[in-house]
DNA sequence: ATCCCGAGGG
DNA sequence: CCCTCTGGAT
């Protein structure tokens, strides 16, 4: 497929994606969260976890640990006790700590709004880094999630595995500012229709030009 | 048994 | 590239 097919694709997709998932990234991001802190904590919780599990969690952590400074001065194991029905909570718990402590230190408490500083933040790859600069501060990202990469490689946008490849090459598709909405459109799609498990490819609007379509 | 808005390390 | 970390839902 040349680049001016690929593009065609990329803009039915688009189409479908807008019309079935009207709003921002903001708007239909599922998560709780009052400050850019709270949504990289929360982001982070949301690994290999569902958000409503996270939303679960997050009203006794953020009114224990409200900020980076509060979570800097924090239990390992207090956290760790609250996290812990969302799964990794070990790590979880000690990345949200010392990312609290660099963002203290290093930002003077205040989470910073660009890629490279995001992702220097201990427990904060790509992904998050995205969620974070889409989401919340309003800035080009496109985070690929797990549900971003196999609707991709399903649709037939890319043919890599490497989220890191996926991102860029999904970068030179989606305008900067359709990049948050995208990603998260892509992921209620993928929730709701292209399951990783029983994609409903017959009331998918992207039948007609899915490359997986009907393949599972 | 397989998947959920991953990241870090080998 | 691979592996590990973890609990909950289906």
């Amino acid at each position: 497929m040349n680049d001016k097919e690929l593009d065609r694709l990329y803009q039915k997709t688009k189409k479908v994606l807008w019309e079935s998932y009207p709003g921002s990234a903001r708007s239909l991001c599922a998560l709780d969260f009052k400050s850019a802190y709270q949504l990289l904590v929360a982001t982070i919780l949301s690994a290999q976890c569902t958000d409503q599990r996270v939303n679960q969690v997050t009203p006794r952590l953020f009114k224990r640990f409200p900020t980076a400074e509060k979570t800097a001065k924090a239990n390992i194991k207090e956290i760790e006790e609250i996290i812990k029905s969302t799964g990794f909570y070990h790590s979880k718990a000690n990345n949200i700590y010392a990312m609290s402590q660099a963002v203290k230190k290093d930002f003077n408490g205040e989470v910073p709004d660009e890629l490279d500083k995001l992702v220097k933040l201990p427990g904060v790859g790509r992904k998050t880094a995205n969620v974070v600069l889409s989401v919340w501060f309003d800035k080009p990202g496109l985070p690929v999630d797990t549900h971003v990469l196999r609707l991709s490689k399903r649709i037939g946008l890319t043919k890599s595995i490497d989220p890191i490849k996926v991102e860029l090459e999904l970068n030179e598709l989606v305008r900067p500012k359709d990049r948050g909405a995208f990603s998260i459109k892509m992921i209620l799609h993928g929730r709701k229709v292209c399951s990783a498990r029983k994609p409903d490819c017959d009331r998918c609007k992207m039948n007609k030009f899915c490359e997986k379509n009907g393949v599972k």
